[in-house]
DNA sequence: TTGTCCATGTAAAAAGTTACATGATTCG
DNA sequence: CGAATCATGTAACTTTTTACATGGACAA
């Protein structure tokens, strides 16, 4: 019940308990699932942030019915989660990018082109599948249809997430043919010169 | 000069090296530039990993006049250092894609829509400046026009990394407006139903 | 009977952040 | 003369990942 610090992921879970109680297990599930290509989390830093947030009165636990040597616990905000939770959601947020693609793209002049080329065609596949997920998703909205107009319905505010996925899948697929388009219709390869070719100071 | 696993914090600096040998300092300051908006680290990261990779004979250091009680140490990637990160830029990558952006949007349902109205705007912002910030950026390959096109330059790799920055920055604010906007344009508000409403399940 | 799913935990290691610490130069 | 920039490092802490560990239910 004391005053913890409670992490981005603290209010990840706060957040996908504010919709409904669930387990540890299945929180751990939602993380994994393409509708959470937002954030991820292992269950073994789950489990012991669950305790903590219970120790700070921010969820409660109802052991139910399961199988397996350990009680399985059910896990519902508190109100105080809540307003925690509603206090998190606008306060200032200042985010650091991080992405591995485009450290993996910066370094694709190293390759020789068909090497880079069927990189960037590996991956895209990735995306193109992941496109295929999430259209799927979307299908789902179309049974709740009136939450998704509404504000205050969490259906509203993933949805919104929802397009944000879609929006960044296809743009990323445009930017891959964009990408694969220069790669092959450059000039003649030049020959390397070396580490650090003469005149370059970028 | 033992065989050292190096990690992805490892290949972003061989990466920076790669173009151009430079001190740790100048490696932290490139790490937070907006072009550099891909991966993070700050000096106290930089330095012992600097050591980790001269250890592993992947770069080594020179001496160079500088100020400061300590010695001002300028890197170079070796030739096993360039192998080894021409190796990793093409090797399977699956990223774990972590957005708080998207966590706390995810959340908004539980904020009274004037708030969540602002939340939005203000994040909007932020996105209009970095968008000025690379215009600016791009400006700058004009004056590589040659090498921009050239798949064996770090140019061409670096254009196609901020060409998706772009790109993303853009999406992201039309994003944000149809968000506005479909905040704004929703029916009269219903009032809330207390933490798990009745029905839902989703 | 072998493997996958359900369900929960701990331990150890790696990665990342924040804070402490030193000292020269240069600009206002 | 004070603040910012250059330049490098360590210590402490938090967060994340990987691995170890248990055991029931159910399907191929």
């Amino acid at each position: 019940m004391d005053e913890v610090a409670v992490g981005t992921l603290g209010y990840a879970i706060l957040g996908l308990l504010a919709t409904k109680p669930r387990t540890g297990y299945e929180l751990a599930q939602a993380m994994k699932a393409p509708i959470g290509y937002m954030w991820t989390a292992q269950h073994s830093q789950i489990y012991p942030e669950l305790a903590r947030l219970q120790g700070a009165g921010l969820v409660t636990a109802t052991v139910i019915d399961g199988p397996g040597p350990r009680d399985t616990k059910r896990y519902t905000v508190t109100e105080v989660g809540l307003h925690t939770l509603e206090e998190w959601t606008d306060s200032p947020l200042t985010e650091v990018a991080r992405s591995e693609l485009m450290l993996r793209v910066r370094c694709l002049w190293l390759l020789p082109p068909e090497r880079a080329r069927q990189f960037l065609v590996t991956q895209r596949r990735y995306y193109e599948k992941r496109q295929e997920i999430y259209a799927y998703e979307e299908a789902a909205f179309a049974l709740v249809e009136d939450e998704v107009d509404d504000p205050s319905s969490p259906h509203f505010a993933q949805y919104a997430t929802l397009r944000y996925g879609i929006m960044r899948i296809n743009d990323t697929i445009a930017w891959f043919d964009w990408l694969l388009d220069r790669l092959d219709s450059t000039a003649s390869p030049r020959p390397r010169t070396g580490l650090n070719r003469a005149g370059y100071e970028g």
